[in-house]
DNA sequence: CTGAATTTTGACTCAATGGTCAATGAATCA
DNA sequence: TGATTCATTGACCATTGAGTCAAAATTCAG
């Protein structure tokens, strides 16, 4: 059996590819839906020789979920408590709008998960996930109280920046059946989610 | 077999415990996830006599999914070019919310549904969502035009209301894991949405 | 070039799952 | 009450899907 650390780039390059259709499936199936045959077909690789890589469809997706939480809460980390309130919040938005548009697929894994109510990941909910956004709320509570932006909810400003971001991603098919064609989705919602932020949260607002 | 309309009290009572039953599996597994013994184990009945009422699983699946768009259209139909353009949004909001809040399967279900690449709705949204959503949009858009709300591009924002309301349903484990204990979700929810917006669309935003 | 290590696969197994069916057990109604 | 329809089920069946394994093919180091 493969090392964790693939050696050869024969073992390099199977891993990735399995990975890669894996992603795909996964995400477009969910975990119970998605098959070792769809998998190993779209990776170009046979079923057994997909398993001689990883020692099971769990192994497999845990795996693909084990980097997602790390890469979905990088942009929460780089907001700065040094910077300028509504730049920040804004610069979060937009930075997390831009992994919808560039990483659907790992945004559609994500929610898959939360919709089976996260069995896989909810440790890493409380573990991770639940310090940061309370550090990063207590920032953004701290600029309210200080009168930088309008008095809101922190933790609940997170929860409309993930939701509409992550809609654009999660549910593309009824976003473009609803505009139809000739829109690009992303660049219109940066325009309506900083004029959203903007406006309501301006201080004296 | 059954007619559409259960016409004795036992395929009344039983029809609906199937569907009761299958909501609850369907809107947690998917449709893949889900299997005809969960269902028939919740409601009660054996396999075969569950197959006794519905032909097949996807029958079941499509007789929830039936009904499920015009329950979750209604609250946009009832807002009204006649009202005062903010009371109209926070309501349409609100009554979101309320769904929600109150039928979080359904929510669950219909998420799972958009996320597949909504197979078995794709047409409904062509043919009844996209209309109706044209219709209100331009409703908005007359209210921006006359300067009675801030200019924001109505059908962004009402796929930010679908988002930021819907969240609270679908990633339901994330919010309380997040929130930890103690809390509403809902009711901060609400009055949280309600300043964004009202903070947002104020005119001369 | 040769032997060892790595990679690949055909042929399996075994459990789960959607669905069938004939037979049995209830209701119901004349 | 007896005949007829409705409801229920145990025993099946066919397929799919996860995972195994020994043997074959390929790669690679010396």
């Amino acid at each position: 059996m493969p090392d964790r650390r693939p050696k050869t780039r024969i073992q390099q390059k199977n891993s990735e590819a399995i990975l890669e259709a894996a992603l795909e499936v996964f995400s477009q199936a969910g975990f119970r839906g998605a098959t070792l045959d769809q998998i190993a077909e779209r990776a170009g690789l046979s079923k057994p020789n997909l398993l001689y890589y990883f020692p099971s469809k769990e192994a497999i997706h845990a795996e693909l979920i084990k980097g997602l939480l790390q890469v979905w809460l990088d942009p929460l980390r780089a907001l700065d408590a040094a910077g300028d309130p509504l730049a920040e919040i804004l610069g979060y938005m937009r930075r997390k709008l831009e992994l919808s548009r560039d990483f659907p697929r790992e945004s559609r894994l994500f929610a898959n998960e939360m919709l089976q109510g996260a069995p896989r990941v909810e440790r890493a909910l409380q573990d991770e996930l639940k310090p940061l956004v309370d550090e990063k709320a207590a920032v953004i509570g701290a600029w309210v109280k200080a009168g930088r932006i309008a008095p809101v909810d922190p933790h609940h400003l997170i929860f409309s920046i993930w939701a509409t971001t992550q809609h654009y991603a999660d549910f593309d098919v009824q976003v473009r059946a609803v505009l139809g064609p000739g829109h690009d989705p992303f660049a219109e919602a940066e325009r309506f989610l900083t004029a959203l932020y903007t406006g309501s949260l301006s201080p004296r607002g």
